[in-house]
DNA sequence: ACTTATAATAAGAATATTCTTATATTCAAA
DNA sequence: TTTGAATATAAGAATATTCTTATTATAAGT
């Protein structure tokens, strides 16, 4: 009577899963999501923001917009960015309060 | 005004934030989170329910009770592994509406 | 047509993760 | 005090990720 959280999840799905979570495990992802927050940023605001080069900004935009967690708009010659799901945003607060705060988890 | 959720972070916080993610970003590390669930498990029963080699499973054991994700508890010849704080499951619940649900991101 | 600004992609070296094989540790029972 | 069962660790090949450098694409303005 134990797994309940995700029990019956197929291998495929853990797949899945795992994938979409190793795109929040990387500083500079989490830093690009944190940026964005709720609004919609354009790459120029992110770089700003973020320290290192454009092309490395740029890829891990692309993974992220690829796993479908931002979505880019284009206008004229800036690309703007949002995060599609909110929820992200729990998820990173829970993260927090796991692993960021005296007496959680991370080592 | 953005990056609310996790903002003053300073870059030494990512990156712990991001290693802690990342322990959760794999399958089988997936899979060991879901077998354990909210009860104690040794790990010949972890063993059995996973499909892969004891040596596997004792490594992804050991990557999260270093992270402090797991809690391991000695009994005779046998190690029960527990999960130490159970928000971990809120976490994955949240992941699966995220990346698992129709409609949501996971690519 | 050029040029410039903005962003994306390609190629590959540097690095990190994963898994396999072999060996070591721990404890109980004989 | 050996043996066996359960688990952990070491070493390294296989694989995947990350980041740098160089190049390309896209759209606006000249």
């Amino acid at each position: 009577m134990t797994a309940r959280c995700m029990v019956d999840v197929d291998d495929e799905k853990l797949e899945r899963g795992a994938r979409c979570i190793k795109m929040l495990a990387h500083p500079l992802r989490l830093k690009i999501l944190m940026v964005i927050g709720t609004g919609e940023v354009p790459v120029s605001g992110i770089l700003e923001a973020i320290g290192t080069s454009q092309s490395n900004v740029s890829q891990h935009l692309g993974q992220m917009r690829d796993k479908g967690i931002l979505i880019a708009r284009r206008d004229a010659n800036q690309v703007f960015y949002r995060v599609r799901e909110p929820k992200v945003f729990e998820l990173l607060a829970l993260v927090r309060e796991l692993f960021c705060e005296p007496g959680g988890a991370g080592r």
